[in-house]
DNA sequence: AAGTAACCGAGACGGTACGTCACGTCTTTCG
DNA sequence: CGAAAGACGTGACGTACCGTCTCGGTTACTT
């Protein structure tokens, strides 16, 4: 969220502070009752209780709105230690699931990731407050799993980094087209049977 | 794609049939130049030399258009014989990726999943004319590594299904997150270390 | 109403005569309805059970169509002899009082003749079809009431038409005024004391 | 005319007052160059240099503006004491006569007298707006002509209501019928001979 | 009896205007 | 001086009719 306020002020009436807040939920629940395309700023101002000029004060449109609105959600995100690669794996992904089971997660996320491929403002947006968040804990697992000696030490740091978007890319992008496109709940069970593929993909050694 | 037309009458004029296909092609441009939010209607039916009302005529509105405009994208796919299970899927999901490489495969595509998430009767319009089409293509890789005997026959049929679909929404999701939300490009040297990955989890024998 | 047509071909299929008839009661039955402005040619042609293109073969707008539905109620225009001038004035007042105070002949004269303001041919058509028909009764009034010795023979033949002229105003005028501005009946009693004053004014000596 | 705004609200933004008055001019003019039924609302906020949605604000539609159009005409009326009441009524027609041979006064009162047919709540406010401040003018002469001894007063007030309203439709319904279906000019000539058949029908004494 | 020319219904077509809605900006008054 | 209220210009919406056109099919004159 981190200031959307180019410069603190000093003088004049402070901004309300709960009016942001207000603002965010009135957001998300807009989110849910309408999605993404029916959301219109003078409904969620009245929602929040305030004027249309204080929304557009403080944000340039909708999309940003959305993204500030979306991001919240992966605030909660964290990675328990759950003792193995292979619990921590279904750890992460059943929470990236539980997230995107939230309505206002769907179709904001992915309404705001369509508009981004015409916004490259948008788009940068985006992986600041919402998809660094999530690969901290890609980074996170894999760290404690070499700590394990689950997984060998990657020595080249740029094979790494390939490593680590690809698993970002194959858990983040599955759940996503499970929950949105087939339309198919990730429950445990899936979650499961999804995380040993992952897993055995990942582990098995093999030529490259 | 096959008739939004919900009755072949016998009188009257008949719908013009270039129109479709002007239509459609206009659609797809004008997603190319805007994106999806900034598409109207009216500025479609200008590109293909129609009036609005036979656009409406034909159409419900911007996202019946664009899902038919972009599943026409999905005919050209095809699962060439490439010998072997491992180069079938680095095929396939070069194909899917190159698809979605076109910026109005991007931009219509997830946009309409967007949309659908409150929208039951798009959710089904888009699982017909674009996904179904494209788990064909995974079906056919299945049996044909099954006589090649890559792969053991399956004997339940539901864990079949269910292996099926867990692949489907693999491929197709990953590549759609590493393309949209990574905005990074799915080459041929990512697309190996992807199939690789897959391939693996897939074969390795190990406990359920 | 004498030809529309501009030319009786001798050859093919004649028009249905049916039709012509059925398409004028439709229009009087939507101009009772509907009004002028609310009237569209696709309803009256849909009430006829016609197609639109037979009703565009014969008239040439809605202004057209709607100028000889409403003449034809002036056909029933009839002078009874009352044996006096008096009784004459008031019976054809109160006849053209009893047309008027029909709906289909309110909406629709009022608005074809607003419209022919702006429309010289409109107007034209006006005059033949409606207006001369009606004043023809007031030169067969003043015949008989001169062959009754009840007004003196007018020498002058243009101050005779000038005569003739004012009173069709005065009538015809003062009648739909009461009628649509007014709107207040033009009943027998009303009648009664226009036609005593008209009389009046008429027939009382003075200087010029 | 007065206030069509419901109730004057205290708070934001006021409408503008130059606004209402553009519009009107524009409707008038509109009125002039295409007629009532040529006219469109987004013309005239065109004319007006005014957005279609602030014309939509404060009229329901293009009846009620033309009224508020056609009113203003009216406000000019004024009966100058002529000294005698046979120069009185002839003042009085030729001032309205004056004004119905403007054309933005024929189309526009013509046709919404037309739509009222089929409006209540038109004709409502078309009586308020146009015809009670034309009906003044009559009360006036009447008194005056009363002061004078020119007239008897009237004892009974029914009859002397009937009498007035007889008067004003004569009055108005002529000159409208001469000016608009006779399509002949409502000179000075005509009015005098007009007056003179008024005059004597309403002062002859005579049996009722 | 066959040919054929004009009719008929149905309905799609390119248009124009409708009246509404949301946008993002602006001008007010109030706290 | 910020915030509410709401009017403003703009532009797309989806609808309704317009008047024209293309169909397949039907009549009634002509030969």
């Amino acid at each position: 969220m981190q200031s959307r306020t180019p410069a603190p002020r000093a003088t004049g009436r402070p901004r309300s502070a709960t009016a942001d807040a207000a603002i965010l939920a009135a957001t998300r629940e807009a989110l849910v009752e309408l999605g993404w395309s029916k959301l219109t700023l003078g409904d969620v101002a009245a929602r929040a209780g305030v004027a249309k000029t204080t929304l557009y004060r403080r944000w340039a449109g909708k999309n940003e709105l959305v993204v500030d609105a979306v991001a919240e959600l992966f605030d909660e995100l964290e990675l328990p230690d759950c003792g193995t690669l292979a619990a921590d794996i279904e750890g992460v992904v059943l929470q990236y699931a539980a997230i995107l089971a939230r309505p206002e997660a769907k179709s904001g996320l992915m309404s705001v990731v369509a508009e981004s491929i015409h916004d490259e403002a948008l788009r940068e947006r985006i992986r600041c407050s919402i998809v660094e968040r999530q690969k901290r804990l890609v980074l996170e697992g894999r760290a404690r799993a070499e700590a394990r000696g689950e997984l060998p030490p990657e020595s080249d740091p740029g094979e790494a980094a390939r490593t680590i978007d690809l698993i970002f890319d194959m858990v983040a992008g599955t759940v996503v087209h499970r929950t949105l496109v087939s339309a198919q709940p990730a429950d445990e069970e899936w979650v499961r049977g999804f995380a040993r593929v992952l897993l055995l993909g990942l582990t098995s050694a093999g030529p490259r």
